[in-house]
RNA sequence: GUCCCGAUAGCUCAGCAGGAUAGAGCAACAGUUUCCUAAACUGUAGGUCGGAGGUUCGAAUCCUCUUCGGGACGCCA
């Protein structure tokens, strides 16, 4: 990134600051093709302003250019093409790689505030699905980039704890539940009775309204609902640590829905206070016609409250508790329109903070083409996949690596790895057809192939006894096959700046499979452990990519192990 | 009906505040292990960038319209 903007600020003094130095930054490209250099300056938009062809503005004006960063200029058309002195670049990058460690790469914009994420929220009672994953994995990986940029990460898992659900659930445990089956496996067996519920009630509808008076039970502190409630609620979180465990997420907290029950009032009352509430078809609501949105209910015909008066209430308590300068909301593509009248709410109500409120969506997990749903029992079950990824990566360790010590614990980190890396490397707003296929992938483009990469340097390092103390001389007179791979070494920064910008992991994805498809080709091309003068400049670069891989993939939560 | 997403190679996707011959991976085919982990590497083949207009010196990228797929649209979350 520096050296852009160091040829920017030489295109600056060379047009005698006709254009600004920002703006010719932007406008300075990294060509497609390498024959091209390492960066481009396309001349067309100074024809107007200088009325000469593009073609003699990008002569004259590559005759000024010169630096000692600078190698060689060459004009190609409209074009003034830039090629960086390889062997001043490389050395200077990769000593500040082994200098900063895993600091490199890093950002110095949130001061250390705090940015509170809500993610995860799987329900109680209900599978963790395939659908919950996206939510964990994107939220967990956008934690690690945001305090990667220098704030503060607060990881919130707003577990779906509250509901007409559980009165349903409730039902459905007293007219066929078994103590015994839950204990046991007690989200397979909550799932089933909540999908026979469902099954039953479309034959007989009474179900529903013994279903609605249990939640009114358990709302109104029945000791018999209460209990139930605990104990599903003790079974599920079990289960879904267990998950976490695996996938190595954690959080800082756990208040769900049913931590807001005592603050909703407040909410409603702040509300009225504000003149915001209206009646409508006996509901209460808060009309949004001036923002072109449809009205955001708050409180039931009943007087019951509803999802976004529990969100009004989360958000103003994460404000209080929190201060966070940015709050971000890792939750699917679908709640768009909630998303949007919960900040439009909180505008309404004055909070000039609900601007940092930001929804971060991310497209659906699919089966067949469609919703996944859970009533239908129609859902995938991460655990099982993950178990499956794992029991392949161990396969695989006893085909190519049997003499491996620690095999299951490397079998974890690959198998997870992968189901992981696979969720993170597309745009996140990309629909999902889910694929068992797909996610056990170990070749190509995915998360075990970086992980692979990552041992095979690090093998290098042990059998070329590389001292990181060592700083003599890293030293060598070309780097002319390394170039690729320093090259992309100096964008690391540029990757994560762009992903936090966009709160989009698979910008980091996308930037350590490009660096360990350099590092492979580099890999068959040159006898890195060569004995000659530059093997300890060939061992310092193979150092500076472990580095950087490892570091990428802990910013997506993905663990590295050093053999495989 | 209104709104939000998406459409690029057989499949999965990248590229999108406009720029030089549209790139990867998978699958297919052909190679590379007396040599640092072949979970790798090399090569071949594969494209009306959904369609039609428009803006521009220049459009996969911006604007309008349109087709198809997914989703959301008051008492679920």
């Amino acid at each position: 990134m520096k050296y852009k903007q160091e040829f920017a600020k030489i295109l600056y003094e060379a047009l005698d600051h006709e254009i600004q130095e920002k703006e010719l930054e932007m406008l300075i490209e990294k060509p497609k093709n390498h024959l091209h250099g390492d960066f481009a300056f396309p001349c067309f938009i100074l024809a107007k302003v200088k009325r000469k062809s593009p073609a003699v503005i990008a002569q004259e004006l590559s005759e000024k250019i010169q630096s000692p960063t600078i190698e060689k200029v060459e004009v190609v058309g409209a074009y003034i093409n830039i090629f960086l002195n390889k062997k001043m670049v490389s050395e200077d990058t990769v000593a500040e790689i082994i200098k900063q460690q895993e600091k490199y790469g890093a950002l110095d914009i949130g001061n250390n505030r705090p940015v509170t994420i809500d993610l995860s929220s799987p329900n109680i009672a209900k599978p963790f699905s395939m659908g919950h994953l996206r939510s964990t994995v994107i939220g967990n990986s956008l934690a690690f980039i945001v305090e990667k940029c220098g704030y503060k990460p607060i990881r919130i898992n707003h577990i779906g704890d509250w509901g007409t659900q559980f009165g349903k659930l409730i039902t459905a445990f007293k007219l066929w539940g078994e103590a015994e089956k839950v204990k046991q496996k007690p989200i397979k067996e909550l799932l089933t009775l909540y999908v026979k519920f469902h099954d039953e009630a479309e034959n007989d509808p009474s179900l529903v309204e013994q279903g609605r008076n249990w939640f009114k039970k358990l709302e109104d502190g029945d000791e018999e609902a209460a209990m139930l409630w605990q104990w599903f609620r003790d079974e599920s979180l079990k289960e879904f640590s267990r998950i976490y465990e695996l996938m190595n997420v954690q959080f800082d907290s756990f208040a769900g829905e049913a931590f807001y029950n005592d603050k909703m009032d407040h909410v409603v009352q702040l509300l009225e206070e504000k003149q915001l509430l209206v009646e409508s078809d006996q509901a209460q609501v808060v009309e949004l016609t001036d923002e072109g949105l449809p009205p955001c209910l708050i409180k039931k015909s009943d007087g019951a409250t509803l999802y976004a008066t529990r969100d009004l209430a989360a958000a103003l308590y994460r404000k209080e508790n929190y201060d966070f300068d940015l709050s971000l909301y890792v939750v699917g593509n679908e709640q768009s329109l909630h998303f949007k009248q919960l900040i439009a709410v909180l505008e309404k109500m004055g909070y000039a903070w609900a601007s940092n409120m930001v929804h971060i969506p991310f497209g659906m997990m699919l089966k067949d083409g469609k919703k996944m749903s859970t009533r239908k029992g129609k859902v995938v079950l991460l655990e099982e996949v993950l178990n499956e990824s794992i029991a392949m990566a161990k396969h695989n360790i006893e085909e190519k690596n049997p003499n491996l010590t620690n095999k299951n614990a490397v079998a974890k980190q690959v198998g997870v790895g992968a189901v992981m890396f696979h969720d993170l490397k597309n745009f996140r707003m990309n629909d999902i057809e889910f694929s068992l296929e797909d996610m056990l992938r170990f070749e190509g483009e995915t998360g075990p192939y970086v992980q692979y990469t990552y041992a095979r340097a690090c093998s290098i390092l042990r059998k070329g006894n590389w001292q990181m103390a060592v700083t003599a001389p890293i030293s060598s007179p070309s780097w002319e096959k390394e170039w690729k791979v320093v090259s992309l070494l100096t964008e690391f920064t540029n990757a994560i700046k762009r992903a936090y910008e966009q709160f989009d992991p698979s910008q980091i994805a996308k930037y350590i499979v490009d660096l360990a498809q350099a590092f492979n080709k580099y890999y068959g091309d040159v006898k890195i452990l060569e004995d000659n003068a530059e093997q300890q400049a060939r061992l310092a670069l193979v150092y500076s990519v472990t580095i950087v891989l490892k570091e990428g993939l802990r910013l997506l939560g993905i663990e590295a192990p050093e053999e495989m």
